[in-house]
DNA sequence: TTGAAAGCGCTAACAA
DNA sequence: TTGTTAGCGCTTTCAA
């Protein structure tokens, strides 16, 4: 025997009810799941008894049996989880409600470093039926790693691969162009941008935007405006303070996340600079819950786009891949952000 | 056939290794699990084989096999994720920790209301070998209900039901009963008690523990000042405005949470009064990351004890639980809380 | 030390 | 409309 307690120790099985009823489990099986062959006098004595007698099916047999588990999975670094200033949770939560509306469950795995093998084991012990990833790096082995595995997922951005996969992205490239080129339209050409690392697609896709903008109106990039950072409030600080501290400091800046720009603000408070008039200020908001950029005095001109509508949509498109609702090309989605004015702009 | 994809498609199996090597799937398994039946030497032998082929256990026949999965689940309310003042995040974080050094999954099922038929569903279907449930009412029927399905699990906090559980949880009514005496000590006697609602158990008991210090000084309890509001920054302001606007204010507030305290501090300050001087403010900290009572100004005298620690240890009781590490008699620990001096409070 | 075979609980093809 | 039967991929007993 593989187990001495059948059954896990516990449960009415298909078989207990098909017994009760003198019916065969496929009898049972197939009334339970409304097969239009089975009446519904049947169907109804099978549900009653099914009830009475507390039947649950076995999520692990029928997943084995189907070869799906109807759930999928998402790996990140524990380390997002704890950072106070992420989009993470925001994404999470899309993903949440619609893993929910579809009666699927979601299966976290944090990773500290392996995400590789964290990935691969997931992958193929068909553990989830489908994966969501984040964050992709400029040429990402994740999309390969998985697109080898067969297991169908989506990333959430887009890397530079030669292999075709699913993805819901923003155009980052958009993003920065668009603010800078507003921020030029007022006047400025000292033009600082503080962008995420540029091993990121994201970020190298924002910087790209921002060059593009100054190329076209023939204005130098002076590298010591072009700032990496991570995407926190006291970095803003921090980027801020150097950049106003140079011999000829920035007129504007460009920031990649509203935690960056709340961080600017300060600095700018700090130095005695008034945000609009001494110095303007842009940034991406992802609309994240608890901070919005209308909030910001002066209330921030910012590109929006929701990073929680994203992770809706990653949630949908796996699943209806994996349900073979979509047919077998990849589906990519790039939304493009609307642009809010507000307060923080200034003319030169 | 029950499936047209035989291994769901893709997957070298147990079988392909053992025909590759000429061996039985038996003892192709039994290799790869270290069994002391096996001589090194064959054990070798198909280590290689089943790395060089790919060789990945498929978890849905295994976990059918021994009747477990190696992931707990953790069912939450959609919103919790969702809010920005919370300590959801933080009890996830170290639950997340465990689970990982474990070599578990996590499975998180978020639930919009009806919580009772997700957990039965989780529990009955098999599909976690383990569920940790959080913030119990003072009679909380879930465990009940957990007790039933004979489904191992652990509840972050207590609840007064005759069955017995594994819980992890803190002294709450010490919590209360400490700051309060503190401020008493202090020569206060009109105190304030921002606390949660009280169908939570944790609320209750820290009402109990506020009633207990001004009973022990025969001090009345004026019931306008013992509010049950939300955890949150504004609804510590909302609150901090309603007290100072009685008749007879109190002169010092308890706050069951940081997020409550950071808006009492708030509304003291647009009261013109000072923290310290004019009002002592006291509360109690789980510890988050990104929010300290040391760095308010003035600084905070809290009572302290890390919730991300409380989510280690629901995990690691859990999964000892489950691999019958543990007795069989339910376990439960409460952390008391250390008080830390700073200098939120003054003498009346 | 190894293999054959049964079984985990369910689904589905096929036959009746 | 229902039952029989053969799997899903793995573990484990039992026998060799």
């Amino acid at each position: 025997m593989a187990n001495d307690r059948p059954n896990q120790g516990q449960g009415i099985g298909l078989k207990a009810v098909a017994d009760e009823l003198g019916l065969s489990q496929s009898t049972v099986s197939r009334a339970l799941r409304n097969h239009p062959s089975i009446p519904a006098a049947t169907r109804e004595r099978v549900a009653q008894a099914a009830k009475r007698m507390g039947y649950a099916p076995n999520a692990r047999a029928r997943g084995l049996a189907i070869g799906r588990t109807e759930a999928i999975g998402l790996v990140f670094p524990l380390e997002r989880l704890r950072l106070v200033q992420t989009n993470f949770v925001d994404v999470l939560s899309g993903i949440s409600d619609v893993v929910t509306e579809r009666g699927y469950n979601l299966l976290l795995s944090p990773f500290r470093d392996d995400e590789a093998s964290v990935l691969r084991r997931l992958a193929t012990s068909r553990m989830v039926d489908g994966l969501i990833i984040t964050r992709p790096l400029v040429h990402d082995p994740r999309i390969r790693l998985l697109a080898d595995t067969g297991i169908p997922f989506v990333v959430h951005g887009r890397s530079d691969v030669d292999i075709p996969y699913s993805y819901v992205d923003v155009d980052n490239f958009e993003i920065f162009r668009r603010l800078a080129e507003l921020l030029l339209d007022y006047g400025h050409t000292r033009i600082a941008a503080l962008n995420s690392y540029r091993r990121f697609r994201y970020a190298a896709a924002r910087a790209a935007g921002y060059r593009a903008a100054m190329d076209s109106r023939r204005q130098p990039v002076d590298p010591d405006l072009v700032l990496e950072t991570a995407m926190t409030e006291e970095d803003g600080v921090a980027c801020a303070a150097r950049l106003l501290s140079l011999p000829e400091p920035p007129t504007a800046i460009i920031c990649g996340s509203i935690f960056l720009a709340k961080g600017v603000y300060r600095a700018a408070a700090e130095a005695g600079l008034q945000i609009g008039r001494d110095l303007s200020v842009v940034a991406h908001d992802d609309q994240l819950r608890g901070i919005s950029a209308a909030d910001f005095v002066p209330a921030l001109t910012a590109t929006q786009l929701s990073v929680e509508m994203a992770g809706r949509r990653l949630a949908e498109i796996l699943i209806d891949r994996i349900e073979g609702k979509l047919g077998d090309d990849p589906v990519g989605e790039v939304s493009r952000p609307d642009l809010i004015l507000r307060e923080s702009v200034g003319r030169r």
